[in-house]
This record gives structure tokens, C-alpha cells and sequence, in this order.
RNA sequence: GGCGGCGUGGCCGAGUGGUUUAGGCAGGGGCCUGCAAAGCCCCGUACGGCGGUUCGAUUCCGCCCGCCGCCU
């Protein structure tokens, strides 16, 4: 039983195309690699699938905490790896599908992940808040006790910084011998195919897609969620397409001009996804959904 | 017809007689190991046209063109 990852930019036809493949079969279960998909009350925006599909083939990793819960990639691995298990005992092939780079390299590449330092992720935090440090200044510490680390990334990365500076205090190892880095792409036992789009075919199908997703509810799912009590958490509210819309719902602003700044920076995310996947020397690149099918299930019959 | 104002790179928008020619947005490229649908980095000599003044004009003057406003 074998693992295969269709990847590709958001609205590149990956779901449908595995849906697709997974119904003619029928020996095949679908996971999720999408790092929206996995709470509960986002459907509509984040085109999750639907009650028919789900019901047709076996889907993993949709719905796995409420909306008012971090998550994170860690998370995501640990829930991939359960889920591919049951799959192999089952014995199903593995369709990974989805968008999210990271969330598929940690569990293709079985990254290793540090842990967390919450106390000193906080006293950095405050230090940059309270204005005693700069990321710059937080980088140039790195770098004494981390110079490998420090040297991937840049110093006015914020977020990077105090997280590479968390991990090489907090385990007293330097943040960089967890792993190579990304730049990393070891053989690796999941084949992964990449069902590739124009740019334009994607812009235009984005904005076809937002419109269908308002039609379809978009605007009352989010009124939905800001009515929890527990509220939104902040990785959820990060979501395209719930950001926009919740300042519309919370803020008042327009919806259409909502609509038209989640068009755009939906478009500017499909542009970041491409560039992350191809970069990526392991994915073998189609352009039609067809050609996806036919790659896949080679990978499955070769292996299987 | 008269008077006044304006005309800056795809858009918005500062500014200056001459070293590096603001900034923002959009766009393009790239990066990424616990917020990743996030975050970060890089990329733009443009001043409506024609003359003139000047060592030197986007910046000063004149004319023309085009907008906008007011007036008769």
C-alpha cells in the first residue's frame, strides 16, 4: 500500500481530480493537507468537501478541532501519521491532497519538529514589544549561538527569529541541527504528482469560486463563527477569505470590497504555493486532470 | 471667449534647478521545520508635447494639447 500526494495551487482541480480517482477505484482513502480544512464550521470558505464526497470515499484530517483552537503543524503530523496508519491497515492507498507545503513536507519528509518554549518565546515576544530588542537584534544573538540557523533566514523575520531563538535557548541545542532546513529534498517514500494550472486560469477561477462561495453562505458561516462564545482562534481568523469577510462582519467594512481584497490575496496565495511546490525536484508536474489520474495510479499499481 | 488650477512609472501620491530621483497599492521573482490561507526578502530613472532660459531642467518661462473649476 503506498502513499501519493497530489499537490498544486489552490483551485488547480486537485479535489476534484482525487475524488475522481478515488470513486473509480474504490481502494483508496483521501487525506487532507490543508491547513484550513481542519476546523470544524469552515466549510464553505475553505471549499472543504462536501457531506456527498465524504459519503462516496473515506476523507482524513477534515474537522479535527474547533475554530476557536490553535493549531499547528505539529498537530497536522501527528494526526497524518495516525491516519496513514489506519489507511495501511485497511489496506487503502494513501491519496494526500492539498495546498499546504509545510503540513506535507512534515509528514512526507517526517520532519523533526522542535518543541516548544513557551516562557521564553514570551520574553522574547515582550522584549520586541516593549521595544528593548529588534528582530534584528534577537538575529544577531542567534547567530552567536547559532550561526547555521541564524544564516537561514532573515533577520527581519520576525517570526522565524524568535522561534529559532526560542528552540536553541529553551533546548539548550541549536535550532538548526532539528533538520537540514527546507532546502532539503531527500528521496522520499511518497510519490508526489503536480497538477499544474495557468496563472490566469487560476485568477479567474479564484474569483469565479468567491463568488459561488457567498451564493453559497459564506457571509452567515462567518457570522456563525463570531457568534461562538470561544471565539475565533487566531490561526483560524488568518483564513482567506474569513479574514476579509470578518472585517466586514466585525468592522463594518464593505462586503464587496472585502470580497475584492480576499480575490486578491487569494491570487497573491496561489502564487506563493506555486513557488513553494516548485521547488520542489520530487514532484512530477501535469497539466490535466487526467494526466494527474493516470500518474497516481501508476504510483499505486507499481507499488501496490 | 476670459480667469484660475492641474497634468509624475499600471493605479494612488509626495517632491526637487544638478550626488542614491519618496512612499503606498497592484504586478513579477524568491525564501520558509510548532501562527504557513501566516510571515519575510528582492525588483520600477516616471515626470503631457514643443520650444526657450541655464553649464544643467521633471522642477523656471512661453506656446500647444488634455482635464477640472469659476466667470461672461
Amino acid at each position: 500500500m503506498t502513499a501519493v500526494a497530489l499537490v498544486g495551487v489552490t483551485a488547480s482541480g486537485k479535489s476534484e481530480t482525487a475524488l475522481e480517482l478515488a470513486i473509480r477505484r474504490g481502494d483508496c482513502e483521501i487525506v487532507s493537507v490543508d491547513s484550513m480544512c481542519v476546523y470544524r464550521g469552515m466549510d464553505v470558505g475553505t471549499s472543504k468537501p462536501g457531506p456527498e464526497a465524504r459519503a462516496a470515499v473515506s476523507h482524513h484530517l477534515l474537522d479535527l478541532v474547533d475554530p476557536d483552537q490553535d493549531f499547528t503543524v505539529t498537530q497536522f503530523q501527528r494526526a497524518a501519521r495516525g491516519a496513514l496508519e489506519g489507511i495501511a491497515q485497511r489496506g487503502h492507498h494513501a491519496l494526500l491532497v492539498g495546498g499546504t507545503g509545510l503540513y506535507l513536507r512534515a509528514v512526507v519528509d517526517d520532519l523533526e519538529i522542535p518543541g516548544r518554549y513557551p516562557d521564553v518565546a514570551a520574553a522574547l515576544e515582550a522584549d520586541l514589544d516593549d521595544g528593548h530588542a529588534a528582530p534584528a537584534d534577537l538575529h544577531a544573538r542567534l547567530a552567536e549561538l547559532d550561526p547555521v540557523g541564524a544564516a537561514r533566514m532573515e533577520p527581519t523575520n520576525r517570526r522565524r527569529v524568535v522561534r529559532a531563538l526560542e528552540v536553541t535557548l529553551g533546548s539548550g541545542r541549536p535550532f538548526s541541527t532539528f533538520g537540514p532546513g527546507l532546502e532539503a529534498y531527500p528521496e522520499s517514500g511518497t510519490t508526489q504528482i503536480g497538477l499544474s494550472c495557468p496563472p490566469r486560469e487560476i485568477d479567474r477561477r479564484i474569483e469565479g469560486r468567491f463568488g459561488r462561495m457567498v451564493q453559497a453562505g459564506l457571509v452567515d458561516e462567518v457570522r456563525a463563527l463570531v457568534a461562538r462564545p470561544a471565539g475565533i482562534s487566531r490561526t483560524a481568523r488568518q483564513a482567506l477569505g474569513y479574514r476579509e469577510v470578518l472585517a466586514h462582519v466585525e468592522g463594518g467594512a464593505p462586503l464587496a470590497e472585502c470580497l475584492e481584497e480576499a480575490v486578491r490575496r487569494t491570487r497573491q496565495f496561489a502564487r506563493r504555493q506555486a513557488s513553494w511546490f516548485r521547488r520542489d525536484p520530487r514532484v512530477s508536474w501535469v497539466g490535466s486532470s487526467v494526466e494527474a489520474q493516470g500518474l497516481v495510479e501508476r504510483a499505486f499499481d507499481l507499488h501496490g
